[in-house]
DNA sequence: TCTGGGGTCCTAGGACCC
DNA sequence: TCTGGGGTCCTAGGACCC
C-alpha cells in the first residue's frame, strides 16, 4: 500500500498560519515577479478566482472582494515544508518528499498495527496539530492510485480529508466518477485526445486498449494503465536520484534592453546556479545560456535563443560558469529586443572532479575549492553579502515582490510576537 | 505596464560507426 | 542495374508534474 499525503493550498496556508486574522477570509499568492495566481485557498476559489491567471487582469475583482495578496515567500513555505515532511517520517517507515507540499509513504507494513483509513487519518491529524497546515491523504495500490484516491479526498468533502480504498469494485466507482484528465500523468494534450476517442473518465482510461495507448501516447500512459488497475509500474523513489540538470531562470521586473544590464543578470544566474551546484556536491561540464522576450510580446521583435559552452573540465567555481554564460551570451545576444526572461542551465553534472589525463593542463584555478567555500559561508543566509561586481548593484532587473510577508520562521527579527495580559 | 520557476522522462531524427 | 543492417550517441522538442 501506497500513501500520498498533500497539502491543501500549501503556499496560503503557510501565509496564514501566522495572521489569524485572515481566517475566512480569500487568500491568494502570486507567482515571482508578481506576474500570476499560483495558489488560492478555499474562499478565493468561491469567487471563481483560477490558478495561472494574470494578477493584472483580476486586481479589480481581488481588490471588490477584499482578497488578501502575497507576493511567493519561498523562504516561509520551505520551512513550513521541512516541518511537514518531519511529522509524515515520524509516522511512516518510508517516505519519499515528491514536492514542496506533498509526499509519499509507504504504507504496506501498517496493516499489522491499524488500518489504512486509521493511519491516513493519524498523518492528517498529526500534520494538522504540528504544523497548522490541512492535508489531504489518499492510500492504495500503488502511485497512481494513491493520487486518484487523494483527488477523492480533496474534492468530497464527506471523505473529511482521507480516503482509502484496495477494494476492486469500490475503485472501479471512483474512477467512474473521476475525469480522465484528473488521473495523474494525463495532461491536457492526452486527456482532448482521449476524449476525441470517447475516453472521458479514469474507468474508461483504465479499460482502454493497452498496445493502442503505447503506440498513440507512449510507454507513458501505458503504465498510467496499468497502475489503474492495479498493477505496480511506479517505485517509492522513482526519481530520487541524483539531477541530471540544474536551471536558474528568472523574468525580469521590468524589460532589458541593453547588453549590460543582461550581462549583470546572467552573472546572478551563474553565480546562483554554482551556489546550488556546490550545495549539492557537484560538478558541472556544460553551461547553456538562454534569453528571450516575453511570450506575449506586442510592441517588439519576439526573439529567443539558447547558447550551449562545454568545458574542458567540470567545475565547481563560480568564476569558469560566470566566464562560460557571458561567452555563450556575446553569441545569442541581438540588439533591439525587449526581454523579458533569461536563464542559466548546467548538465552532464558529475559527482566529483574528473581526473586530469596526461594531455589536459592542470586548472588555472589554485584554491578555488576553498575561495567557493567562504564565499558560501558567509553568503549562507542567503543574503549575497559577497558577490562578483558583474552582478551590479541595485540592479534594475530585479524581480518584482511587492506584497511579501515576513520570514516569520527563519529571520530573528521576524519572529512574531505575543503578548499576554 | 503587467502572464512563474524548476524539474523529469520519452521520442524522433540525424550523425556516425562497423 | 544495383546501393544493407544494426547499432550508439546526441539533440531538440513535446508532454507532463508541482
Amino acid at each position: 500500500m501506497m500513501a500520498l499525503i498533500d497539502v491543501n493550498s500549501m503556499y496560503c496556508s503557510c501565509e496564514e498560519a501566522f495572521r489569524p486574522d485572515l481566517r475566512g477570509r480569500p487568500v491568494v499568492v502570486l507567482s515571482n515577479n508578481d506576474g500570476a495566481l499560483v495558489a488560492i485557498n478555499r474562499a478565493a476559489k468561491a469567487l471563481g478566482l483560477k490558478r495561472g491567471e494574470p494578477y493584472f487582469r483580476c486586481r479589480p475583482l481581488l481588490e471588490k472582494n477584499n482578497v488578501a495578496v502575497f507576493s511567493s515567500n519561498y523562504t516561509l513555505y520551505a520551512s513550513f515544508s521541512a516541518r511537514f515532511a518531519a511529522v509524515v517520517e515520524s509516522l511512516a517507515p518510508r517516505t519519499f518528499v515528491y514536492s514542496i507540499d506533498e509526499l509519499f509513504a509507504d504504507a504496506s507494513h501498517m496493516s499489522q498495527v491499524m488500518s489504512p483509513e486509521a493511519f491516513g487519518r493519524q498523518l492528517r491529524t498529526e500534520v494538522q496539530r504540528q504544523t497548522t497546515l490541512t492535508c489531504g491523504v489518499g492510500v492504495s495500490l500503488n502511485k497512481t492510485l494513491a493520487k486518484l484516491c487523494n483527488h477523492a479526498a480533496k474534492t468530497w468533502p464527506a471523505t473529511r480529508g482521507v480516503v482509502a480504498l484496495s477494494d476492486p469494485d469500490r475503485l472501479k466507482k471512483l474512477m467512474s466518477l473521476v475525469g480522465a484528465g484528473d488521473v495523474w500523468g494525463v495532461g491536457h494534450r492526452t486527456e482532448k485526445g482521449l476524449a476525441g476517442m470517447g475516453i472521458t473518465t479514469a474507468l474508461g482510461l483504465a479499460q482502454m486498449d493497452i498496445r493502442l495507448a503505447r503506440r498513440l501516447y507512449g510507454v507513458t500512459l501505458e503504465r498510467t494503465i496499468r497502475e489503474l488497475r492495479g498493477e505496480v509500474c511506479f517505485a517509492l523513489e522513482e526519481g530520487a536520484g541524483a539531477k541530471q540538470q540544474l536551471v536558474v531562470s528568472r523574468s525580469f521586473g521590468g524589460r532589458v534592453t541593453q547588453l549590460e544590464e543582461m550581462q549583470q543578470a546572467v552573472t546572478r544566474y551563474a553565480t546562483r546556479a554554482g551556489e546550488k551546484l556546490r550545495q549539492e556536491k557537484r560538478w558541472a561540464r556544460v553551461v547553456s545560456v538562454f534569453i528571450r522576450s516575453s511570450a506575449y510580446e506586442t510592441q517588439g521583435v519576439p526573439y529567443g535563443n539558447q547558447a550551449t559552452e562545454v568545458l574542458t573540465l567540470p567545475t565547481q567555481d563560480t568564476r569558469d560558469l560566470i566566464q562560460a554564460a557571458q561567452t555563450g551570451l556575446a553569441r545569442i545576444w541581438r540588439d533591439g529586443v525587449r526581454y523579458a526572461k533569461a536563464g542559466v542551465m548546467l548538465a552532464d553534472l558529475q559527482d566529483r572532479e574528473t581526473q586530469l589525463d596526461l594531455f589536459t593542463p592542470p586548472s588555472l584555478r589554485r584554491g578555488s575549492e576553498s575561495l567557493m567555500a567562504t564565499l558560501d559561508k558567509i553568503n549562507r543566509d542567503g543574503r549575497s553579502r559577497v558577490f562578483f561586481a558583474g552582478e551590479g548593484i541595485d540592479p534594475a532587473y530585479a524581480m518584482r515582490r511587492d506584497l511579501l510577508s515576513p520570514a516569520y520562521t527563519t529571520r530573528w527579527k521576524d519572529i512574531p510576537a505575543a503578548f499576554l495580559r
